[in-house]
DNA sequence: CATATATAGTTGCGTTCGCAACCGTTTCCG
DNA sequence: CGGAAACGGTTGCGAACGCAACTATATATG
């Protein structure tokens, strides 16, 4: 149970509790959930979390381009483009620009690439379910309604969708 | 609305899509709303987000320790020993070594710092009041709960009782 | 009392990051 | 058509970060 804070402050004494201001708490949580998983990632694979967010959003099967990443994502494309980049030297990854328009270059998983990807998916998806399991599933259902809207009202879902 | 992940994953195509994955979801969330914040306290005061965060925790009144506030708000010591040592340069806090313990420093605000953080508190809940006004007060109490329980899981929240 | 261990905090160093500037390509528009 | 603006992507550079090593103090142990 969350102790309420009293909430009309007086200006002149101001009762904020770090642990109690909801974006500080999504910092901390997310920081701290990233940083289980990103052990994950580089103590069986060798990537890091900008490597292994490029390839999940690339996926096994349709190519896409660094932009598309870098916007469904929220990475800066400096980022992506790094990262990009050392998949490929890493032979995960191929890079063929696109002749309709030669700015752009269509992303794809190599063979090697897919086998991590599909090692690696049910790794990721089976902690995030441990992590979930904390909740009851009404909760869960409540929770991740809550993100929903939270990420409607930033704009962020727009992209995924694109 | 959630679509719903179709669950049993056929191990050889594997369904991720990281826009449904939890741990990404609030990766990118927190991001987002981090930087809103972060665009007032560097934009108004100068400030960054570790900054912030150590004038948040120190508050107005008690002082307190380098160390609590890295347990408390899980930055590294480093990060906060370079916050505070800016913080101190800016004038908004003081270090005074500990007699009892002369390891520790007593951090605190100083007057300026007070000044700072008086004007602050108020913007950053405001803020926080502007993103969680989009879901209805029950959606709101549903959400933290779900926080608080994730929270509780990965022993986010012993620390801010010590 | 002496040595070992733990703790609070700082600093040097290599890495990562984001910003701005840049290159090459495409599109827009006079 | 031709110059300007827009866009995809990369790179140089300075700032921020985390790790490991360090200083200094405190505590535990024989």
């Amino acid at each position: 149970m969350e102790a309420k804070r009293p909430d009309p402050q007086p200006q002149d004494a101001p009762p904020l509790q770090l642990g109690d201001f909801v974006p500080f708490r999504l910092n901390r949580l997310a920081a701290e959930v990233s940083e289980h998983l990103a052990e994950i990632y580089r103590a069986r694979f060798g990537l890091d979390i900008p490597e292994w967010r490029v390839m999940a959003t690339v996926g096994p099967d349709r190519g896409c381009t660094a932009q598309h990443i870098a916007r469904s994502t929220r990475m800066h494309k400096t980022r992506v483009s790094r990262a990009i980049a050392h998949l490929e030297k890493r032979g995960l990854m191929t890079r063929v620009t696109n002749s309709a328009d030669r700015r752009e270059m269509e992303l794809r998983l190599t063979r090697a690439g897919r086998r991590v990807y599909a090692e690696l998916v049910p790794l990721a998806l089976e902690r995030e379910t441990m992590l979930l399991a904390c909740m009851t599933r009404e909760q869960l259902r409540a929770f991740t309604a809550g993100l929903d809207c939270l990420e409607t009202f930033l704009g962020l879902r727009k992209d995924s969708a694109d």
